[in-house]
DNA sequence: TATGAATGAGAGTTCATTCAT
DNA sequence: CATGAATGAACTCTCATTCAT
């Protein structure tokens, strides 16, 4: 019961996520949201009070995936012993493959600006990453994987900003060579 | 004569500025700028064609601007003996005053992806200031300033992506502490 | 059957009676209705073809009920040896204690303006009303309760036209003086 | 310059007016106004801000027009010696012929049920006219035109509330006889 | 019979742009 | 050249009504 409402609202955020990517937050009518869900105006606004708010909804969600995303990543970098080495390797290899820039990030980061709302969302989201990482640094130090002298808040700090650089470099120049940027990484866990 | 007509279009630049940095591109209205600039909707439109074409044109003259700010603080960095300290401790206390990064960058990036134009022009911003900074990184190993192992194009590389990082970090946290990143630009340098 | 039919009916009404008096006809929603019937939209309309068939049938109901209440009142007064000073004195009485008369009754007349089949049933209330009036006159005559020269018919007509007017200013201004009418009422019955 | 928008504004009120006197305030659409004001809907808005305060000016100006009416007509009344028979007999042949019955008012009473400010412009226009009508008994009472056992605030309350069920009867029934009135609005000048 | 999700025409309003003066 | 009134397409959202279950 509950689950046939989440299905329509789930189709709802995709048919948006869709219109959004192609056009932005603004340029995307109602409209196209609604036949793109294949849903009346009517159906969508019983399940969404206003389009800001399946833009909401949309941004949450978002993070969510990442997050969980980073911590299933996280995981099967538990068993690996050279720790640092896998993580970065992994990671920029993951980048350079899956494309996994999500352009909706860059749209929700400048809605930021004009809506405290959102600030906050993005703001937790991003020390939801940070803590994650940092938490798996300081396992794999317990584990004996990571240097002792790595401090682990602090470098996932530096990795976080430093993946959002390249992850930006990456939407400007999707050709660039990311695996250059591994000796920058590998120094954050030296 | 033209130099009027550059003054009446610089007045419409600043004023849209000024709105676009309240309200957003999309949010500010061209009855915003007009009554901003203390012009008729028809004067602006006498020297732009469309909203977009104001948009692209800030674009642009803020590309311009930044990487002029770049090379003249460059500049200043030449008579630096110790060129690797000087230039990321000037620079990151540059950023803590937020002189020289605003929000529009945000939105422009986020246009970017809407507008194949806009792409254009980002993409040349960047390797234009990629270009001054390996410059002067060239410049300053001939002078002996910095190590002769940085090579200049990839650390320019890694400096603008971490850079651009900080920046959206400190979009979203603008208490961060943005000295704590030196270490790491420093890293690049060594 | 037909009485739970009945049930289920009034049940709408009241509903209906309600929203209308809070919001008027046009704001009060079939939504509203509905939630405050406990009912569902599909059961509603089996019930009534459209929310202008609730409303004709609650303008009915209305008018149905001030007669019935008209008659209820005059037939107490019966047992009134000063009949007109009686009638008076309990009309504005109940009257200021807003009683007999409600808003509905002014939405109503203002929808007359735009649908023929309201004006119809308004001038049979209307008319009832009077009727019902002009017949306890007489009748209070025969008793020798009223005086002969009152014209049952045309006093009544005046009857309910100052009491009309009466009611309008009644809810313009909730706290104005009834009583002091009392005297032009009874000059209709002299 | 003020008088080319003032014309634009009654040009708009005009039909606006036209409209919400077919069909109500809530059927009649924007649309309807602009199409019947011979304007776009970006021009209407130019004008007034929203429907709603486009029924208020409306309704403001409806009660001006009813206030400047009636001093019109007691200011003729002045040089009449027998103030009391001509005042009802102008009066009430005034209603019967010119039938000036004004469906508006009751659409405005319906709304001032919904809406505070509708409220009191409606009291103050109420109370405007009672002042406009105690004046002139006053008056009509200093030229010795009128019995001075008459209390002018208070018969000009009798008298408006009167006048008023009459109006409302005369909206249901137009074919009614006004005149068989007279006497008792002669009952209230004695 | 009852439900409540679905419909979709149409509401009020906005705003980039045009054009008569 | 400048003005600002005028435009009208398009926007978000509502709600009386329908219909599959």
């Amino acid at each position: 019961m509950s689950s046939i409402s989440e299905t329509r609202k789930q189709q709802i955020l995709d048919a948006a996520a869709d219109f959004f990517l192609k056009s932005g937050f603004h340029k995307a009518t109602m409209a196209d949201i609604c036949s793109s869900a294949k849903m009346s105006p009517g159906s969508v606004y019983r399940y969404f009070k206003s389009k800001e708010e399946i833009i909401e909804a949309l941004y949450i969600q978002k993070w969510e995936t990442s997050r969980s995303d980073l911590k299933f990543f996280l995981k099967k970098m538990e068993s690996s012993v050279i720790f640092a080495d896998d993580l970065v390797k992994n990671l920029l290899m993951g980048l350079s493959m899956k494309k996994p820039f999500d352009p909706l990030f860059m749209e929700m980061r400048t809605e930021t600006l004009h809506n405290p709302r959102f600030g906050d969302i993005e703001r937790n989201g991003f020390l939801a990453l940070e803590s994650e990482l940092a938490q798996a640094f300081s396992k794999a130090q317990q584990r004996g994987n990571l240097s002792l002298s790595v401090e682990p808040e602090k470098s996932a700090k530096f990795f976080i900003t430093l993946l959002q650089g390249l992850v930006m470099n990456l939407s400007l120049f999707p050709e660039m060579d990311v695996m250059a940027y591994s000796p920058l990484f590998h120094k954050i866990l030296e």
